[in-house]
DNA sequence: GTTAACTGCTTAAACAGTTTACCAGATCAT
DNA sequence: ATGATCTGGTAAACTGTTTAAGCAGTTAAC
């Protein structure tokens, strides 16, 4: 007990054992945050009782239960999540990885997927952040960052393809990460996808049954396996049916409307007699369709065309479009729920198939032109 | 030195002397965690030291920020952001809270408002998180508890309106949120917004200057602050051009296609002689559009069509529709601005107006029939 | 000649939870 | 009566940062 200096310099060894730590007043966004210490003091229990019974830990009383609980209640108390993500190692959260296409989000294939991550996130616990794949977040090593720097437990890809070596960066460091609708067959990777051979199959199947030999694929990116399972497709059972289609009967779309339309330009050029248009997503068939009534053929009377995706839109457009329905927002949800399995713990690899079929609607018709 | 169990009993007292606290050998992911406390001690500083390298700090001198960098590099070092915002009070996380509409994410007009949200939160060092506001998520006020828990530092709103009471516990409680495309003349909530007024003064000049009298409006949402700019306007100048119009000339299109298509029925069924439609969006004018098309009417020549929006999809439509042109990306590049001072302590109100113009395509032309 | 403001760094107290080891009292078997 | 087990709870260590306060020496201002 010298001078006071000393007194206040003796303050926090007393504090060690009274153990009054002052809740702190400060105030955030307007409202007094309220804390898991002070729930405790009002209800004259330790913290860690509280903590058990937030987390209905067996080892607390009914009668401690309810006296906690009607304290929580009346002291409006929230647990911090911060504080609880730091202590527990689990952040509930989960990102989605999209590519850098300029309209991303409001492309209705993404959005399904979106929505049917988002929806099962929610009812899962999990919260959900968006990410942009552009390359500089790639080069700087971001997509590593989120999970190193504790933002997320798992991570959905969706988008990529051969040409995003990245994607491998997950499972060699061991990070939850689930490729939707889209898969590495030598990667061992999780995954989720949508059927698409046996969507393929259908859609060759009714194209032959109508009297197509002349078709056409309009390809996306073909570094894609998805869109190499469909070119196989295609390939066999264009020769199945006698008729050996080369690569001069493809174009690559890159799964726009325009790209749509100029491939069909090019398919055209080199193939006059096309009955038939097979694309490889909904956005390039309806640049097809338009390019193609530009060019004063009528559909589906001189050309059929066929897409791929099922996107909402597609129902409206004239005539509407025959397509293949891809369970997208399903894909979506089962992609989350196996990827909330991976974050608790499972360790079998995942990889899921999801069924594909055919909606026949107005822009396929009987071959008029045998040629 | 008595037995075995109190040397462990010890330890700990131990440790606050010599402040030898080992790090955790945790494993998570397969990769070795590496703290602060590791860095510190490997560049033999405190760890004080090391956050305010990594912060910057300019007391720091070069030779120790060089020294400590480059242990951090060496170790791979990544700060836990955990740890970061429970201490800093700062998440950096912004949510946007979407409406529940089934396709919300794949709509093109949430779309692109997301985009520049994402764009700009990245640039500014904002991770973006997703909600839908689904009526139990309200009911049960998880959109407060996203900041009460320490979620988010701030939110956006996103197609809320009149029906959305939830709004203004925000501002009740302090907390940063920003309407977008919206507002509420009489909450004094910050927003952002395209300027609907100027825009529907555009398309009926444009109308009326085409020689169009009996011009119709499919309005969304009549809750929405901004159709009712819309419906202002076109009520207005009506008058103005001596043709008074009342609520039949209107019908609610609910901003959907379907509800496009439907509110033209009504429109056309009490005023045959319609010879422009004007749609609060473009999803309710392409509704328009097939629906006239539909009834075999011409579009521009019998009727002319003009929307609100300019979603992409729309130049590619036939005919290519006029429409207001909103800079909905820009509009969500600065909400994301303003929500980031607004968390950053910035106190003056928000609200800000930003230009819209008429883009002149080929669904409208002067009127054919004078009635 | 004192006071004040640097300087570059350290110490320790926050931040707000979870979890483990331990402990007192009650119950039960020997 | 005695030791073992069960019950319901607590204290303290732990998660990994930020930041206010302090320290001892130098320098500029009054």
């Amino acid at each position: 007990m010298s001078e006071p200096s000393s007194e206040i310099a003796d303050a926090p060894a007393a504090s060690t054992t009274t153990k009054t730590r002052q809740p702190s007043s400060r105030r955030n966004g307007g409202t007094r945050r309220v804390s898991m210490r002070e729930v405790a003091q009002q209800a004259s229990v330790s913290v860690a009782t509280v903590s058990m019974v937030l987390n209905d830990n067996p080892r607390i009383s009914k009668a401690t239960q309810i006296k906690v609980r009607r304290i929580i209640e009346k002291l409006g108390y929230r647990p911090n999540r911060l504080a609880q993500s730091l202590s527990s190692q689990y952040t509930r959260v989960l990102a989605v990885l999209l590519p850098p296409l300029r309209h991303a989000f409001s492309d209705p294939y993404f959005g399904e997927l979106l929505s049917g991550i988002c929806d099962r996130a929610d009812r899962l616990g999990h919260k959900v952040m968006l990410e942009s794949a552009k390359p500089d977040f790639l080069r700087e090593r971001k997509h590593m960052e989120l999970f190193e720097r504790r933002f997320v437990d798992g991570m959905f890809c969706l988008g990529v393809n051969d040409r995003h070596p990245f994607v491998k960066d997950f499972a060699a460091a061991g990070f939850p990460m689930v490729c939707v609708n889209n898969y590495f067959p030598d990667l061992n990777l999780d995954y989720v996808v949508a059927d698409y051979r046996s969507g393929a199959e259908q859609v060759m199947n009714v194209l032959l049954q109508l009297g197509h030999k002349k078709v056409a694929l309009i390809a996306g990116a073909s570094e894609a396996q998805t869109v190499r399972d469909i070119m196989g497709v295609y390939f066999a059972r264009m020769h199945d049916a006698g008729f050996d289609a080369d690569e001069s009967w493809t174009a690559d779309g890159r799964f726009t409307e325009e790209g749509g339309a100029a491939a069909t330009d090019e398919v055209l050029k080199r193939h006059p007699d096309t009955t038939a248009i097979f694309a490889c997503n909904d956005k390039m068939a309806l640049g097809a369709m338009h390019r193609l009534m530009d060019m004063g053929k009528r559909v589906p009377q001189d050309v059929s065309v066929v897409g791929f995706d099922d996107i909402q839109q597609m129902a409206f457009v004239n005539p509407s479009l025959t397509t293949v329905h891809l369970p997208l927002y399903e894909v979506g949800t089962r992609a989350c729920e196996m990827l909330v399995q991976r974050v608790r713990g499972k360790t079998q690899k995942i990889a899921e198939r999801m069924p594909a079929h055919l909606v026949l609607r107005d822009s396929t018709s009987i071959v008029s032109d045998r040629g």
